[in-house]
DNA sequence: TGTTTGACGGACA
DNA sequence: CTGTCCGCCAAAC
């Protein structure tokens, strides 16, 4: 770690968190809260979306990949992130996902 | 220092 | 299906 930030409790959790979503398969989708309780934090799916919404525009890590529970998509720019389940393979229908098919089983 | 705000979630009406 | 209520908590005011 070389960000020159002190090493906090929610830095470490940020780098678990960054983890669990990149391990996200192309074509499916993860909830705010199954990221919550994969990282070991459950009933925080508030913080994970936090800690997203912070990361860089130009990041590697698949976001989109993550929607809220109900298959909605939560992301301001909701544009872009629809734009990209669809790149990924995925059908969104009024800012919606189907959970029952593309939500990843780890 | 107290209050409000959010890329949330689950229970309930 | 929609809407309300409450729990959660770091960051911004």
């Amino acid at each position: 770690m070389l960000t020159g930030k002190p090493m906090t409790k929610t830095t470490e959790l940020e780098a678990l968190v960054w983890q669990c979503v990149s391990a996200i398969p192309e074509g499916q989708i993860a909830t705010y809260g199954q990221i919550a309780h994969l990282a070991g934090m459950p009933q925080q799916a508030r913080l994970v979306g936090r800690i997203l919404s912070r990361l860089p525009p130009d990041t590697r890590l698949p976001w989109h990949r993550v929607v809220n529970s109900r298959g909605e998509v939560s992301n301001p720019n909701l544009l872009l992130q629809c734009g990209r389940l669809k790149e990924d393979g995925i059908s969104v229908d009024r800012n919606r996902v189907s959970l029952r098919l593309y939500q990843w089983q780890p």
